[in-house]
DNA sequence: ATCGAGTGACTTTTT
DNA sequence: GTCACTCGAT
């Protein structure tokens, strides 16, 4: 083995470095947040190649493109970069995109496919709803489109979806009995148009390794190891092309933490995690448990609001650094208040703990919140940098110059060409278009071709000849840009693009300052194209193309972007934070409907993965935390009264700091103060502690862990003992977290009973029987 | 055909 | 408060 990399490998714990060694097989890493599964991908990866495995031989499935990169760079620094480079990472989409373009033709697709982004496909389902006559009230193009997606993601095709009688029923029932007609539709428009979207890149693949058993057995063969990243966000798409893949060598390796799925929303299946063991022959279960990141009480706390969560694989994350500070609850009366909170808070954290913005991160669960905190933070003349929202690729000018671009390099692209085709305006207005849609419908053929043969067809079709001049100009210039294409860059074309559609000159003759800055964007992005083209030149398997351009643009996350090289707070989702980590963090808007989000309080699992969002905020915390919530907000334009999230009610009282008081606004209890009645009072007040005090989550015994490497029993299952019926108001009982305390109350019965306890160190809470650890004392 | 003002629905989270 | 779409005036 490489020197270097043994001295890597030495500095990895013993629960890193089993999963990092092992070779063959199936194995899969629960990782705590914080762990170090970054770390463990990494050097396992490193290892196989100095096993000799060729890094040709090896795919890594990551979750973000940033993420991909940063690992391949430090391969590189330990294996050389020559080996490096050649190893296929990145993430589900951007791999499978690759592959769909050397296997195009076998699906009927060119090589040159476009990604369909998401406007992209609501601007397309719009336009058939609406080609289709149907009511757009009814058929609303955001669920429409939501609900082919989700078909998309759990391999439900065109066929499948008319064949199950359930769909179809579910569909009539909400009043939308053409569904399946759009879908049809939809798809058969994307496969005229050459271009795919998001789910297609995952639902073709699949289609691709169904279909052709040779092709299969070619990346079979190739990706002899595969090692999946962030696994519990795969949906059932993914989830097949992983299986089919691997199925040959079965040398799969994936990592996860159940704790931290926050995208079931998207179809993404927990259970892909949990049933992981019974998807593979002989599986090595690893887990890292140890957290490297955060302070103790961060950790604790965090784990006090994961363990209310019913579905979960049991770990128990702990950790060896310092309590730290507790985290602070704050309270603003409003949104804008909340703003300047934050703002001062940074300043002075700044500048007392002389620290860089960089450290700072605000985080929200919705973009909407970001408003507040931008003002309060300008006003500060704090610098920041905001992730996710509108990314730079969606600005209204940026699109524009790419909807050229994509309509150069496949003509067929019937959403960009409609974008482009009267921007700047060119005289070829709607009705012209809507004619030029009929008969590239009745002709079988695109939009683009019909305009090419527009003298020919022109008279049978109803075109005034001016328009027919504009059509064939506008043809022409498109075609001079392809010529331009073949012989020159990605950067030349998209300069001649910019100057010769005469979007610069448009946006020139506006001169407003709003104006200006979309003429820098645009500049700006001739110069991102310009340092493409340089970067491309260097890789062994890229071309450099527009094309490829083109594919990297569609496939870019906001996270990708950032150069990270001034020092900003972060403002982002809690969504976008994931596996991101900062000293100082700011969870805002900590309130009911809010977070938990409104629309996703009805079911237990929703609620259960909006509470695995919050210990995914949590824990990207390293020294500090902050909680704020409002009194009132501005929402949807205007002032509602807000309530503090129960999410802050379900830390431990001793992880908190509330620099607010919080009295007025807790919950009320649902029994009276004087709970005790009859209850002899000191039954509460303990003789002493039976085994000392009750054992801390943060380092487990031998005995706990022992009981915690169980999976828990799902919901109904009843193989726990209950202690339904043993308990009445006024029994003493301990718990394993929350210590002592005195039944208060029973309700419920059966599988649903519940007993409200009184504890000493929680306060009164509310649990459920089948799953509660309770003990009776007397 | 084009542009502006006005209207209405809407916000969860993203590749 | 914001985006996308509609309608009426040029």
């Amino acid at each position: 083995m490489d020197s270097k990399l043994e001295v890597y490998i030495e500095g990895l714990n013993d629960a890193q470095r089993a999963p990092t060694l092992h070779k063959d097989g199936a194995l899969i890493v629960i990782a705590g947040a914080g762990s170090g599964k970054t770390r463990v991908l990494t050097m396992r990866i490193a290892y196989l190649m100095s096993q000799g495995v060729d890094a040709f031989n090896i795919l890594s499935l990551t979750f973000t493109n940033k993420a991909a990169r940063e690992m391949k760079k430090r391969i590189a620094g330990i294996v050389g970069n020559n080996e490096a480079k050649n190893l296929w990472m990145g993430t589900f989409h951007s791999i499978f995109a690759k592959i769909l373009r050397i296997e195009a033709d076998k699906l009927g697709y060119p090589s040159n496919f476009t990604i369909y982004d998401t406007q992209d496909s609501q601007r397309l389902i719009s336009a058939i709803i609406k080609e289709m006559q149907l009511d757009k009230d009814i058929y609303k193009y955001k669920q429409v489109q939501n609900r082919i997606s989700s078909f998309k993601n759990s391999l439900i095709t065109v066929r499948a979806y008319a064949n199950n009688p359930e769909l179809v029923e579910a569909d009539a029932m909400a009043k939308r009995p053409r569904m399946g007609e759009i879908y049809a539709e939809y798809v058969d428009r994307c496969f005229k148009a050459g271009a795919m979207d998001f789910d297609d890149l995952l639902l073709r693949t699949n289609e691709l390794l169904n279909r052709f058993p040779e092709v299969l057995n070619k990346y079979q063969n190739r990706f002899k190891y595969i090692l999946v990243d962030e696994y519990q966000d795969t949906n059932h798409s993914q989830y097949l092309i992983v299986k089919a893949l691997s199925d040959k060598f079965q040398n799969i390796c994936v990592v996860g933490d159940d704790s931290q799925s926050i995208y079931a929303f998207r179809g993404a299946n927990i259970n892909n995690i949990l049933n992981f063991q019974k998807d593979y022959e002989n599986v090595a279960m690893y887990r890292l448990e140890q957290n490297y990141r955060s302070s103790k009480n961060i950790v604790e706390a965090a784990n006090s609001v994961i363990e209310k969560n019913k579905t979960r694989l049991d770990k128990t994350v702990w950790t060896a650094n310092e309590d730290g500070g507790q985290i602070i609850v704050h309270r603003s009366p409003t949104d804008g208040e909340e703003g300047r909170y934050v703002a001062s808070s940074i300043f002075e954290n700044r500048m007392n703990h002389q620290l860089n913005n960089g450290d700072f991160a605000i985080l929200y669960r919705t973009n909407a919140q970001s408003r507040a905190m931008e003002d309060a933070l300008r006003k500060r003349d704090i610098p920041y940098r905001i992730y996710g929202g509108l990314s730079f690729y969606q600005r209204k000018e940026i699109k524009d110059v790419l909807g050229y671009l994509r309509v150069l390099v496949n003509p067929k692209d019937e959403e960009a060409l409609k974008r482009v085709v009267n921007y700047p305006a060119r005289g070829i207005g709607g009705t012209t278009l809507d004619k030029l849609t009929v008969a590239a419908k009745h002709y079988g053929r695109s939009i683009f071709e019909v305009m090419d043969k527009i003298e020919q067809l022109g008279p049978s079709m109803n075109i005034n000849r001016g328009t027919q001049t504009k059509l064939k100009n506008f043809v022409t210039m498109i075609k001079s840009f392809q010529i331009l294409n073949e012989e020159s860059d990605a950067f030349t074309v998209a300069e001649t693009v910019a100057r010769k559609t005469g979007l610069l000159q448009e946006l020139k003759k506006d001169g407003t300052p709003e104006g200006i800055a979309r003429i820098e964007n645009i500049e700006e992005l001739l110069n991102g194209m310009r340092d493409f083209v340089e970067e491309q030149k260097e890789l062994a398997d890229a071309t450099g193309s527009l094309a490829e351009f083109l594919e990297d643009v569609a496939l870019a996350t906001t996270l990708d972007n950032d150069t990270g090289d001034d020092d900003r707070v972060a403002l982002m989702t809690i969504h976008l934070a994931k596996g991101l980590e900062f000293p100082f963090v700011y969870i805002v808007g900590m309130e009911e409907d809010l977070f938990p989000s409104g629309m996703s309080m009805s079911t237990r699992s929703e609620l259960e993965e909006e509470r695995r969002l919050f210990y995914v905020a949590l824990t990207r915390a390293e020294k500090q935390a902050y909680l704020t919530y409002t009194e009132s907000r501005y929402r949807w334009g205007k002032l509602v009264d807000a309530e503090p999230s129960r999410f802050i009610e379900e830390i431990d009282d001793k992880y908190l700091d509330y620099q607010t008081p919080m009295e007025s606004y807790r919950y009320k209890p649902l029994i009276d103060a004087d709970i005790f009645g009859d209850v002899d009072k000191s039954k509460l007040r303990l003789k002493k502690p039976v085994s000392g005090t009750p054992p801390k989550v943060g380092t487990p015994t031998q005995d706990q862990l022992r009981k915690l490497r169980k999976i828990r029993p799902a919901a109904g299952d009843s193989a726990t003992p209950s202690l339904a019926g043993s308990l009445e108001p006024g029994t003493v009982v301990e718990h394993i977290r929350f210590g002592k305390g005195i039944v208060a109350g029973i309700e419920g019965k059966g599988q649903d009973q519940k007993a409200e306890i009184n504890f000493e160190n929680g306060g009164l809470k509310k649990l459920l029987l089948r799953f509660a650890k309770l003990k009776i004392v007397e």
